[in-house]
DNA sequence: AATGAATGAGAATTCATTCAT
DNA sequence: TATGAATGAATTCTCATTCAT
């Protein structure tokens, strides 16, 4: 009559388990040494477990996991108030918590990486996500704050993803590659100049293009 | 002096005939994907032949062909003669030869990536090479350029790292994550401002703690 | 009850099968030329479940028959009983039980000669099984029996050690190597006489020595 | 004009030097893991070298190996002088040749073992010149000398070979299982003790049993 | 739902042997 | 004669995935 189990877990649990477990391992050993099996023995659960909430293996666990917080992440990124004045506040706390993002993050970016290279769908569904996020973003910003109106829409598009690129490639490689600063605050903080540099760059090249295109 | 089909290339064609499969296979499909039997059949060469010459495959591979590009993109670019006139065609040559030499590898630092991931004595290889490449050119420019000299030497082997780093963070996202400009003589000069940014940035940071300390 | 054709046997039976067909193998063609796909072959299991059961293949099919075997003879063996007046048919009954043991095992035994060639801890692990049996076996017979007493229990283990060991070359010469008997009650009953033989010549040999250094 | 080797070596040189280096190998490393591709190179020879001599690679070598040795160790020892008188003196310097032929020898004993495991020929060759110089020695001896008359041709030779068989199979346990003896001169000493005990046994039981059918 | 033994395709690697030079 | 690059069949071993329990 009594469960075996010392507990039983829930769906959610179980599948928090196999990602944390997972992304452990990418971390230690690498991609394409981490094989489901071994997930299955480290987090105690049975492989079976594993293909029924993830029905294509690692596949799956990176995808899923990457729809779930791609989803969190963009939901909670509300730029829509953003204007001249608070703009480098927004830059900051954008980059700040894509930093974090990210330092939580370091074996599933890993994976990511990995998985992408040989699943194009998947390549494709992360840079369509990007795309529509401030494709939105865009649009709200337009219609609210005059001075975006001067730019035209895809402009504004471009700038946004080309900065969340940027920010993201830079932090990529400082977590995962080599570190670039010896602290985390310097390093936000040259991410956070940084972007407005570009941000700037871009917009003067683009302008320049555009007057000179006018004239 | 026609030599026909079997034991007609030397040593270094079929080493390059292997390099050049591999990472073409890793382009087209990922790392992990690619295996060194599949390598062989393209390469229309034998499995023993990949193993003579690369007695550990896929990780020989890799770490032979890092060994070889380091060593010669490092050669080819000697820095000593840098000084405050001409840094910015320097700097604009190194960025675009890193262009130009991403460019022609992307199915290598695919692999490079993905490889490091494992094998934490390439990674410490490759950060010691780098390392060491800066190190020797930080201290010849000390020798015959007094402007260097104001700067102690860990600090501008750093910002020199940094910015190898930085470059190469964006080159690589570019490349092989997502594009960022599009055209590639706009993301040469958007590097090279970068860096010239980033540059400045380094050195101001730290010449007002420098100041700050000394006061 | 009766169980459809896959998952039927339970892990030991598996493991069994395992075992007889690699050593039925090793017999018919030699350890070397015994693959573990052709154990699976010829077993109808997949190769997976060979792994599975030996991780290491080959070298841990022989290494656990080993500790299974050696266990299981050794426990079945005591020679605490041992007096003046029995002794030689506990030698007899120890002799024909290790030619029973030799006889069923020919596979096995090809298979763990050539093993330890290239297996050094398999030789040692053999080696501290055999002298840990016999200093055991000898510290209770020193216990139980005043006639053991006189000799030292290094001695004595050597001899026993020397008598196993003795007993073991001549069977597998015999089993394995060319026949030296054409029976095998002639066999045994040769051995039964060698290892009485040995035995005393050993102990006059080292009586003689004490006898002299006591003088 | 000058020979870019230092010298030539002859044929027979280079045969010696492939015995050499093969032998030494496999006493390190087993005869499984000992390869015709390491022993060329260790011996600085080429693999094709070897395959000139041995166009059966490890197997001729053996092979050519055991015949030349067999043939040299049997020519040497001549037992036709052998009468009641000296046997034991025969008996010992026999064992004597035996042991020290078996220690220079370690590594072809062990590889010999493992080839005859799948090479039948091979086994039977082995069989048939112990049989043949047994059977040999005894014609011989059966002429000159009255004592060996009363005793059937073929019980001689299988003395003979039963004793040669069994100093062989103590010896190779001894210098390649477990040492049985602390220095070798005991252990030669027991050797031709054990002969002249297994001599009578062999003779008393044969005679028991002529005298038992003759009644 | 959950388990995990079992599967087998396929990747990594070895090595005897050939043959153009 | 001697060389050793090249071959590729055979071996070891891994791992995603299935399915009876």
């Amino acid at each position: 009559m009594i469960s075996s189990k010392k507990f039983t877990r829930n769906k959610q649990e179980k599948i928090n388990l196999i990602y944390d477990t997972f992304f452990k391992l990418v971390l230690e050993q690498g991609y394409h040494k981490t094989s489901t099996n071994h997930v299955a023995k480290l987090a105690e659960i049975s492989i079976g477990t594993i293909y029924k909430y993830f029905p294509r293996g690692k596949e799956d666990i990176i995808r899923k996991y990457f729809e779930e917080s791609m989803e969190t992440f963009l939901e909670n990124h509300n730029l829509e108030m953003m204007n001249d004045e608070n703009i480098r506040d927004y830059l900051h706390r954008f980059v700040l918590d894509l930093f974090k993002t990210h330092e939580e993050n370091k074996g599933y970016n890993l994976a990511f990486r990995s998985a992408i290279q040989s699943d194009k769908t998947l390549y494709n569904a992360h840079k369509e996500k990007i795309v529509n996020f401030f494709k939105d973003t865009v649009q709200k910003l337009r219609k609210t704050n005059e001075n975006f109106e001067q730019f035209s829409e895809k402009k504004l598009v471009d700038v946004f993803i080309f900065m969340y690129n940027l920010v993201n490639a830079i932090l990529y490689h400082h977590l995962s590659v080599m570190e670039l600063f010896d602290t985390d605050d310097k390093f936000v903080e040259y991410l956070s100049n940084l972007a407005a540099f570009s941000l700037k760059y871009y917009f003067e090249t683009y302008s320049y293009n555009k007057t000179a295109i006018n004239q």
